[in-house]
RNA sequence: CAGCCGGACCGGACGGUCGCUUCCGCCCCUUCGGGCGGUGGGAGAGGAAAGUCCGAACUCCGCAGAGCAGUGUGCCGGAUAACGUCCGGGAGGGCGCCCCGUCCUUGCAUUUUUUGCAAGCUCGGGGAUGACUCGACGGAAAGUGCCACAGAAAACAUACCGCCUCGUGCCGCAAGGCCGCGGUAAGGGUGAAAAGGUGCGGUAAGGGCGCACCGCCGCCGCAGUAAUGCGGCGGGCAGGGCAAACCCCACACGGAGCAAGACCAAAUAGGGAGGGAGUCCCGGCUUCGGCCGGGACACGUGCUGGCUCGGCGCGUCCCACCUCCGGGUAGGUCGCUAGAGCUUCGCAGUAAUGCGUGGCCCAGAGGAAUGACCGUCCUGCCGGAUCACUCCGGCAGACAGAAUUCGGCUUACAGGUCCGGCUGCUAA
């Protein structure tokens, strides 16, 4: 288990990704409550060609907290279902990409559902370096 | 073997890597509550989980009065916790078969026409039968309403054509025709439906006018738990359809639903109860300010299924002030899965099902776990190669995701398996 994990550093690279990539995503890197929810939704916005992504700064803790959330009009609830399965997945194996404190609500489109699951992890990984940059940038600019 | 119909069942299989939820063991941390710490092992969507259409369990609402309104059910018996479900039975309709009458066509016989026979066919009626099939199957001799078009007439029925009697009627030599008063529901025609059907008698022509059989209504007897069936006797016969139109009859129904409900309980805000006294009357006390008890009225307010009535409660201007007590929201815990549970065998029953016995533990999430990727195989389709067996490549594998839990119903569904029946072909 020790071989892959400890790449470090090194930019965007290696899209190809080890097999058995590593990476879990418990229950406490989740977004599950309401409250967060909504101010997320207050937050800034990050658009990909098969899904919204909100974002907001957390003050304490580090890492991201990730939300899906899949409203009824995207279809039945197998395919949301599925949505929402193959989204948790795909943040599971690319939230390393992102290390601030950061909340993030993911809302996907219906074309999420056919994509290929190769594309899927690109987008979010992209996603996640976006936030990374624009976060740890504006404190510096700011003040 | 193929096709069709009916019923039952399955709902891709195996493996690898990395994850998620939950349970158990061990280790670690702990403010001893626990841990959204580690590690090993176990479990983790369906036949419909769906629609939320019925029935229940469970929970709460002061065990819930009367009338009206409302909703549901509707042949009989049984099964069941219960049902609108299931099983069995009974009547009825459809389909297939037979018989009778009838319309038309064809052929044959006879022949001036007529008529008869046979086959097919139209319509109507009757009969027996089925591992067949259909279903909101109480009531249309309580009332109201509707019945397009066609038709003379569509409901205390109707006279268009036709048929028939009659007439000091008219025309005509006559046969007969026309006109008129009537009779008539056999025939024609209309329609989904026209005052039971068929036959014989009777009649001016007709008609339950009379008779026989069938149908209908009533009574009696027998069989059956019953629906009902069979038989006898009596009555010439009541009467169109629609109740999934209103309605009538019988029976049943209190309401809301796990976001039920119970417990713990932040931040913020400040809530409730009592006192601080509506009006009038009566009684008592009085330091004459009032106080206490009872009653009436008024107003406000809560509950009583929707309305009305009725009933049961509570309160009495505002503000300051005094005393006492918490309640609710976010969030958390429980409810939450061992149950009208699944299953083997035996017994009872035509069956639904019940009883006994042995075995099994089978998801419990909560912005909502049950996944992602890969490999091998299976099934189907397409393309290519091959004489062929077969091989290679690609695509596809449905409907659909537990949300308190059961029993049903309904709807969706690729492909496949088994059983039974019918038809066709081949073999015996």
């Amino acid at each position: 288990m020790s071989a892959i994990a400890p790449k470090g550093d090194t930019n965007s690279s290696a899209p190809g990704a080890p097999k058995g990539n590593g990476g879990r995503f418990p229950r406490s890197t989740r977004l599950l409550r309401h409250a967060d929810f909504e101010r997320v939704y207050r937050g800034r916005r990050h658009f990909s060609p098969h899904m919204t992504v909100f974002y907001l700064r957390r003050d304490q803790g580090e890492g991201p907290r990730v939300g899906f959330t899949v409203g009824r009009a995207l279809g039945g609830a197998v395919e949301r279902n599925r949505m929402k399965r193959r989204l948790r997945e795909a943040v599971r194996q690319r939230r390393q990409a992102c290390s601030v404190p950061v909340d993030v609500v993911i809302n996907p489109k219906k074309s999420l559902l056919t994509t290929e699951f190769s594309q899927l992890l690109e987008e979010v990984g992209r996603a996640f370096q976006v936030i990374q940059q624009k976060l740890t940038e504006k404190p510096r600019g700011q003040g």
